[in-house]
DNA sequence: GGAAAACATTAACCTAGATTAATTAATTTA
DNA sequence: TAAATTAATTAATCTAGGTTAATGTTTTCC
């Protein structure tokens, strides 16, 4: 069953019971969408966070000069939403699509909040979760500010092994911020 | 007091028994840095993260050609921390260090630990605190990638007017990630 | 299986922002 | 309060990476 995936997920963080996981299970909605298919459009209210069961999704924006940006790319196992919408029940900055055939579980803030009530662990699991995010995002930037293109082209090649063949070139630019001529240079060097 | 600061800031986003409250102020240290002075370097583990009651931190780290770059102001009000180090117990990337004469309490992680068994509220209030800063470093993230180093300036000024008088400008463009000398050309334009 | 679309490469030229270095404020501290 | 640090400005020069545009290579999909 693909809630086990989830379930397994979560049970390397904190423990479940039986009944816990039956009744997180019960919250999710099970989605399949095809490559290239939106799960979010900017603009809307991402009321639902995806736990991705396999293929790939990604979070992006789009500048005023129609350049799309890459805030995250997310593989088999990782969790994606428009984190602001998700939490303020705002407008999306971000927009959410598939890089190909993906199915996902998603679970909506309402729920989550609820079942927070009802399992901590669950509030615990997903506190966890958000650190290290918060953690890599942070490193992230700090890559951003003071790595050269180069180096973060190299960088994401150590830590996206499994994303470096899978994805095309100019997706992987979009990630680290450069164009996909200049990539293209780069990996002449 | 100065804890009535930190429970307050607490009480906005969960509910405290008293004596709950006690046992969270128990379990705090408070510290008084001069500025200048580091709360922790580079290198070091991140046992404790600070809350500021007065005066303002800074988080930054130093890159391969000495050149610092500031991930996180800290003014009253805000917890700030080596969060890669504290929630691993691994080296800081990160020093921390004080900008002006500052005031704060710290909370080990140990101690966090334990009082989020103790206190399911204080686990709820660090998991909403930390979602709110993804957003914020996921936001930043995004406008560093988008965004001309004119248009993050402008950003900042709105986004945080108290510490644009507050704070030399050489911070500010440690933070926005342009050289001093490319900011004072900027602010002309 | 072949036309059309999407992606990658190359090369010439351009620009936002860095570097260097000198000059002038403004703070610190003795 | 003066010397010494530290911060800010200005200007000339340089460069990492962007832009444009043409060409070649994969994918997609009918």
């Amino acid at each position: 069953m693909s809630t086990d995936l989830l379930l397994q997920n979560i049970r390397k963080h904190i423990s479940l019971t039986g009944v816990e996981g039956d009744k997180i299970i019960s919250k999710l909605k099970k989605i399949t969408l095809k490559k290239k298919q939106f799960l979010l459009h900017e603009g809307q209210i991402a009321h639902e966070v995806a736990f991705v069961i396999s293929g790939c999704l990604r979070s992006f924006s789009v500048d005023e000069n129609g350049f799309e940006h890459i805030l995250q790319f997310a593989p088999a196992e990782w969790w994606i939403t428009d984190m602001y919408s998700f939490i303020s029940e705002k407008e999306a900055h971000l927009s959410i699509d598939a890089l190909m055939d993906t199915e996902i579980m998603t679970l909506s803030r309402k729920n989550q909040l609820q079942l927070f009530d009802e399992i901590p662990g669950l509030e615990r699991y997903f506190r966890i979760l958000t650190e290290n995010s918060l953690v890599a995002s942070r490193s992230r930037l700090i890559d951003n500010l003071s790595l050269t293109a180069k180096q973060r082209y190299q960088k994401f090649c150590t830590t996206y092994p499994s994303l470096i063949n899978t994805l095309p070139q100019k997706l992987i630019a979009a990630y680290i911020g450069v164009t996909p001529e200049f990539l293209s240079k780069l990996r002449k060097l």
